[in-house]
This record gives C-alpha cells, structure tokens and sequence, in this order.
DNA sequence: CTGCCGGTTGACTCGCCAGTCAATCTCGTC
DNA sequence: GACGAGATTGACTGGCGAGTCAACCGGCAG
C-alpha cells in the first residue's frame, strides 16, 4: 500500500530539510540555489523536486514545523496557572532554548520570514500573529488580576514583549552579544526583569 | 567647472532614490526590477546606471543617508542633561517620527537593512551597532547615576528597548497595529512606560 | 526470473533581469 | 550657430538559476 520504502523516503526528506536549514542560515534565501541544498545534502538536483514542489514550499515547510511547536507551547504555559510573569519567563525559555537547540533554524526563521514583511512573512502574516495575540491574551489576564498595570495595552506589550526577544536572537546572529552557554539563562532573565520590572529603580516611596 | 547643469542632476538622482523607495518598500528589494525602479521615477532605464553603480548602491545610499541622520540625533540626545527616560523618549519619538513622516523609507531600512542578517544587514552591521552603543551608553551612565537599577547589563537594556521600538514599526508595517496619528505618541508612551516602568504593578510597600 | 514502481539522477531548457553601450539630445559657452 | 560635455535613451547581451524530464536504479511481489 504506502510506498516501498517509506523510512527511507522520510529520511531522504528530513535530510534535505536540514541541509536546506544550514544553506538558508550561511547564504540567505535568495542567495542560495537549490543546487547548493542538493549539494549540501549530498543529493542529486532533481531530488529536491521529488520531495518538494518549489524552493518556497522548503522554506515554507521549515516555518510552519517550528511555529506550530512555538504555538503550541505557548497555548500550554497560557492556559496553566502560573503568574503572568512566570508564564513569560517560560515563553522566553522556550525561544532562547528554541535558538540554543537549533541557531541555523531560529535564524532562518526569523530572518527569512518573521523579519521579511515582504514575500515570505506576508505570506505567513496569520499565523505569526497568533502568537502576539496569545501573549496579549496573557498580559490582558495579568491586567484584569491587577499583576499588570493597565496603562499599556495588551497588544503593545506583546509586541515590546516579543520585539526584545528577536532583538537580542539577532543580537546572537548578528554575534553582538555573547553567547556562551551561561549567557542564554541569563539573557532569559534580563528580558523578563526589564519588561516585567522595567529598567528604573523603583521609587523609595510606595504610591 | 560643475556640471552644466547640476541643480537638474541632483534632482534626478532624489527623483530616482525616492521612486527606489516606493518600489523597494511596495516590492521588496529583490522581487523589484531596476526597470520597475526606474519606471516609477519616470526615466530611462540606462539613467539609473548613471547615477548608481548597482542596484545595491542604491539602497546603501538609501540607508546611510536616513541611518546618519538617526545617529546624530541620538549623539545630540546623549549630550543633553535630560534624565534617562526623557532621553530614551526623545529616541523613541524620533523614531516612531520617522516612520510617521516617512513609513516607506523606514519600511525599506527596517525590512531590507536593519533585519536582514544576510545581504546588506550584514555589510551595514557596523553603522547599525554604533545606534545599540550609544543607547547603552545612555544607560550604563543612568544606573551610573542610580536612574536605573544595575541589574540588566546595559548592552542588553539597549538590545531591549531597540527590539520593542522596531517591533512596534514592524506591527504597523503587517498593519498588525492601528496607526492613525494619534497612535503614534501613545505608543511612544508606550514603550517607555514598558521599558522604564516595567509592565508589573508596582509593590504597595516600598523595598 | 520478470515486471513494476517509487526513488534517484543530472543535463537541459527557458525566462528573467542586472548591467552595458552606442546613439541621441540638450543647453550653456564662445 | 557651432561646439562639446554631460544627461538621457532603450535595445541588447550574458549569465544565472528555478524548474523539467527522460532515463536509470534497486528491491519487492508474484
């Protein structure tokens, strides 16, 4: 019934999805030619059209696999019951790791779709804005509970939220900031205190 | 001496940069062809290569141009003796100006420049980080001054309060965010009662 | 053993577009 | 009014790279 040799067929797949994740990451999207992936996965040309029907779709293929990951993480820490704060530390945690595990795959992702707000990130528009609503989800509860103030709104601090998150991914990519294995951790916390707490001393007198 | 006519020529030359702009910003950098560029400004092809080298060229000039103008301000800001907020507001209000002003152009840096850690991301990192610096310094000298706590190393507060600026642009790039005029203050306010106040409500008892 | 079918190959096509260039125009100068 | 230098034109070229395709391979079924 299913083909001949199915496990090898998804091998030979994921190969090429992988070999497609290091050649986007060093040369870019557009730079690249599907015969560089071929090549990089050790594969003839055609073989690339056999598992996929364009070079988009590939890059399309490796998005939505993460994403849905992302999604699904952060639908988990939002319906648990740990304080907003906690429940971002863990979104936070959960990229950062995300880039530990994998930088050629965050940065591909971020670079060449969530960043692209032409092509690619038009494209996928829908879906990467799911998770900026699901964070204000979480802010807004934080606010009806009375953690959160409620001068900001739920949206934008989802964007700052969020925004200071690739910023420092990028700060990696870009290898502006260090990333020693120490240093993930410590990026986590540093993201979660200036949001949460903000970059003031708080005043000697409560208000 | 000069060119016979060079109040013409440098018109011509603005005329193409910003026809670049709206196809670049309508487009994409890639997606767009130099006839497109150079049917938009309403020229011949040909005289695109007389006053640029490359179609690269023009978008570098596009960026340094508008990045020359950002650093400065921030250096102007960075001088005064206004408190840390009130200078990160000033930034912050520059910025978000800037895309009011001009969202195409600012779109274009954003997208094809600042965010694309490949291409021309890469070649302009230097230009690019010289911005993370000089917010840095504002802030190391802020905890400096006990303004701000000490506990968030300053080159990450700036990687921070940079990120949720161009995440906001970014939201009104996607038409994620609304962005009619009154928007643009409030979210300025936005993000600095974010990221110098922190999202927490503050404890009743003074620590 | 033979036929079959999915997996695999890589040479080839075909369209596209950055960049060239020789011709033409324009206008200030003398 | 004729000269010349820069401005302007757009047809053309050359190379590149995405996607096609016809042939070939290898292992399982019957």
């Amino acid at each position: 019934m299913a083909s001949r040799n199915p496990q090898g067929a998804i091998e030979k797949r994921r190969q090429i999805l992988d070999a497609a994740i290091r050649t986007f990451a060093r040369q870019g999207f557009h730079a690249c030619r599907v015969s560089d992936i071929a090549d990089e996965a050790g594969v003839a040309y055609g073989l690339v059209y056999h598992y996929f029907r364009s070079k988009d779709e590939i890059l399309d293929t490796l998005f939505l696999e993460r994403w849905d990951v992302l999604l699904a993480a952060i639908r988990e820490v939002d319906e648990s019951d740990l304080a907003a704060r906690e429940k971002l530390r863990s979104i936070a945690t959960f990229i950062v790791e995300s880039y530990r595990h994998d930088p050629d795959l965050m940065k591909v992702i971020i670079v060449e779709v969530t960043r692209a707000a032409n092509s690619f990130g038009r494209r996928h528009l829908g879906k990467i804005s799911e998770a900026y609503a699901l964070i204000a989800e979480i802010v807004a509860k934080a606010q009806a509970d009375g953690e959160f103030k409620r001068d900001v709104t739920p949206q934008f601090a989802a964007m700052a939220f969020y925004g200071a998150i690739e910023q420092v991914l990028t700060g990696w990519i870009f290898d502006l900031l260090p990333s020693g294995s120490q240093d993930f951790p410590q990026a986590t916390n540093f993201i979660i205190e200036t949001i949460c707490g903000g970059l003031e001393q708080p005043a000697v007198h409560s208000r």
